[in-house]
DNA sequence: TAGGCCATCTGGTCCT
DNA sequence: AGGACCAGATGGCCTA
């Protein structure tokens, strides 16, 4: 991998057609190493605080960058159906997709029931029609 | 083994 | 000119 430490070690050797060039690749390399800085700490970091104010079963389940996204919306979406009734002892119900016409309890209002009765964990299915 | 996910590279564009 | 940001391409890893 072309990084700072590489070039400056001689481990990462381009061809070298002339100092312009090697002046060039050299900029390059620092362009990617700053770009890899800038997905990993800035990008991935927003990620991972958006994903710890995403409630789910189990807590810790891993999630993908869309899922997160997703997710987040749909969160969002159930804060605000709280915030319109104003009753968070409400629940809010959701419509299932497909043929399955029986409306459910909506994931996030299932993770709060969880922690006051502790409720046992719906199946993956579940998720799926939810989320 | 195919598909999903991710990190990385790269070139383009915009801003300072 | 140099850096930040973005989107597309690519290859590796993991899982069903």
């Amino acid at each position: 991998m072309c990084t700072e430490e590489t070039w400056d070690k001689g481990i990462f050797t381009p061809y070298q057609n002339g100092a312009g060039v090697v002046s060039a690749v050299k900029q390059r390399c620092q362009a990617n190493a700053r770009e890899r800085d800038r997905t990993q700490n800035s990008v991935n970091t927003a990620f991972n605080t958006l994903r710890l104010l995403i409630p789910t079963e189990p807590p810790d389940r891993k999630l993908s960058k869309i899922e997160i996204l997703r997710l987040a919306g749909s969160y969002i979406t159930h804060l605000d159906n709280q915030l319109f009734t104003g009753d968070v002892d409400q629940p809010c119900l959701q419509k299932n997709d497909g043929d399955n016409k029986n409306n459910s309890l909506c994931t996030f209002c299932w993770s709060s029931l969880k922690k006051e009765k502790n409720a046992p964990p719906p199946d993956k299915n579940y998720y799926k029609m939810t989320y």
